[in-house]
DNA sequence: TCTGGGGTCCTCTCGCGT
DNA sequence: TCTGACGCGAGAGGACCC
């Protein structure tokens, strides 16, 4: 524990909302949430405006819907918030070179270890603390003149009560917790406070009838132990008690890279799924050279209908960054999974990340490809085989009891492929159900007649797996922003917080054939940034029945900007970049 | 009525080698 | 030769954070 408060804990308000009223100065004083659109959507970010009316993260979109109608519900635009955050570090780089971001919009500053660091010190506690609170006066000032943002700031002799510190001055203020007063501050917070205490760990001290931190800081450090596990306890205990020993810690190295999808319709077909994860598998890879690394285990994630999640994941003996390698293991983890009701969410990662330049392994490499190409046409050809034979016991159990009977008594032979451990005339019609809503290859390959397939698959699935393909993508246009009657369309369908999905502009959105209930082939999403060729630089306020609605404003004009609407093909109306928020150099 | 995406860390279990 | 203890790594899942 330092004699002086000069850990910084740097947090912007309601960030990702903030930065959408700093760029559309319509929007200013309004309501604001920025999130998934999609009918699986969440909340990433609300304004403080839409928290008073209960809208918070996390929160599932449609009940943000509910809460607030009148709300601007707005794709994320992550080109722009890393833009500002940017902006932001810089100027915290001015104060330390010892900064740790935690997020976009949030950071620890040493600031000992910056041109202020021997000045802090000379000055005592009573100066320190003083010079420490001026600077970060400054900071904030800065920042708001840069990018018109607010940001809280604490000030503490650890990272754990400067971030305590941060939270109390939200929003837009500055806290500063003397080194001494650790435990009159803390003492009286609830447990949630406690970093890594989250609702199971909460509950699990509740039921001990521990509800606030100066009841943890009484338990023994054993119990806690008992209760939590050894890290966890240990760790709690420590905090409670207002000790942090950890560093600011400028770099810090990925362990991990991973992309995931949640798909708007649950996915039933097992070569939709396939071909999901081959997608999934190739952002994953792009990822992972773009940050110059490569991994040894791979690992899929499967959220089911009933959200249920589950991994399946297998260790290399060498790392690889090849494409081919990381898809047919993904693959191959796949076939481990029962799929049977629906996948609700899709993931591929890498961990065990290593640095090394392809020509350092490229040997090893080939031979891995070499080997997996080998096991993936295997696989191919096993799975084929199992599944033209399940699509004929299929057929056969659509003969009757007696057909039936002959299904479990072929389907026993083939215990080594997935569904064929169904066995029996229910695992033939499971099979059958899946197979029957794509009419894909497979039901071809069987022979069925397909009418009969069709009828039975879409009788017996479950209303969300049928036609997963392309439902849900239709364009409504309903909610309506309070602003000079403009129309703020609510645009059902998928909008992931991906990075290169709210960018996409027309591009295939995630989980949906392209094309499938677009209007013209064009897709406007609601804060999606455009440009006219005769209006200029704007963003879309909502679309639908063919129409969208375009506002032409840009950040720091003093008056909300002209609304215009356009046919969603108008050949003179362009996707475009975010405009520049920050207004001089960091 | 629902429950995102991208991470980290921890715990538990199991198989294997010594 | 068999058995148990132990350490270790892999794999799976849970909790948590922003």
């Amino acid at each position: 524990m330092r004699e002086l408060p000069s850990i910084l804990h740097l947090d912007m308000d309601a960030f990702f909302a903030s930065v959408e009223q700093a760029s559309k100065p319509s929007l200013r004083g309004k309501p604001v949430v920025v999130g998934g659109l999609g009918g699986r959507g969440v909340v990433a970010t609300a304004s403080y405006e839409a928290r008073v009316f209960g809208v918070h993260s996390a929160m599932p979109m449609a009940q943000a819907r509910r809460r607030c109608p009148n709300a601007a519900f707005l794709i994320p635009r992550f080109e722009l918030y890393r833009q500002v955050s940017e902006f932001v570090m810089g100027l915290l780089r001015q104060l330390s070179p010892l900064v740790e971001p935690l997020s976009l919009d949030e950071a620890f500053v040493d600031l000992e270890a910056g041109p202020y660091g021997e000045l802090l010190r000379e000055s005592g506690p009573v100066g320190g603390a003083a010079l420490a609170r001026a600077l970060s006066e400054d900071l904030r000032a800065d920042i708001l003149a840069g990018v018109g943002l607010t940001a809280s700031v604490g000030l503490s002799g650890t990272k754990f009560l400067a971030k305590i510190a941060s939270e109390q001055a939200k929003p837009d203020g500055l806290v500063l917790i003397e080194p001494g007063r650790e435990r009159e501050v803390l003492d009286p917070l609830p447990v949630r406070a406690l970093p890594g205490v989250g609702p199971a760990t909460a509950e699990t001290l509740r039921r001990f009838g521990i509800t606030r931190v100066a009841e943890v800081a009484a338990t023994s450090q054993d119990e806690l132990v008992r209760l939590l596990g050894r890290a966890h306890g240990v760790g709690v205990h420590a905090l409670a008690l207002g000790v942090d020993e950890r560093a600011v810690v400028a770099e810090r190295d990925a362990k991990s890279v991973s992309v995931e999808d949640t798909f708007e319709v649950d996915l039933a077909d097992r070569e939709r799924i396939r071909a999901e994860l081959d997608r999934l598998a190739e952002r994953c890879v792009r990822r992972l050279r773009a940050a110059g690394r490569s991994g040894r285990t791979v690992v899929i994630k499967v959220r089911r209908f009933d959200f249920s999640t589950l991994t399946r994941s297998e260790t290399l003996p060498a790392p690889t960054d090849d494409p081919l390698v990381i898809a047919s293991m993904a693959r191959r983890l796949l076939e481990q999974v029962e799929l049977t009701g629906g996948v609700r969410l899709l993931g591929v990662g890498v961990s065990g990340l290593a640095d090394f330049t392809q020509e350092d392994l490229f040997a090893q490499a080939q031979a891995l490809r070499e080997a997996e190409e080998e096991r993936f046409a295997e696989l191919e050809a096993e799975v084929a085989a199992a599944e033209a034979a399940q699509a004929r016991d299929a057929e056969a159990a659509r003969g009757g009891a007696a057909g039936a009977e002959t299904v479990g008594g072929a389907g026993g032979g083939r215990d080594a492929v997935g569904g064929a451990r169904l066995g029996g005339a229910a695992g033939a019609e499971a099979e059958a159900v899946g197979r029957a809503v794509t009419g894909g290859p497979d039901t071809g390959s069987a022979g069925a007649g397909p009418g009969a397939g069709n009828v039975r698959g879409s009788g017996t699935g479950r209303p969300g797996g049928a036609g997963s393909g392309d439902a849900g993508a239709a364009v409504t246009g309903d909610a309506v922003i309070g602003d000079a009657g403009a129309v703020m369309a609510a645009v059902t369908g998928v909008a992931t917080a991906d990075d290169e999905a709210a960018y996409g502009g027309p591009a295939g959105p995630r989980g949906f054939h392209p094309g499938s209930s677009r209007v013209a082939g064009r897709r406007w999403m609601p804060g999606q940034d455009v440009t006219h060729v005769e209006y200029g630089p704007g963003w879309v306020q909502g679309s639908g029945v063919g129409r969208v609605t375009v506002r032409f404003e840009l950040p720091w004009a003093e008056q909300p900007g002209r609304v215009r609407t356009f046919a969603v093909d108008d050949p003179a109306l362009e996707p475009a970049d975010p405009p520049t928020i920050a207004r001089g150099a960091a």
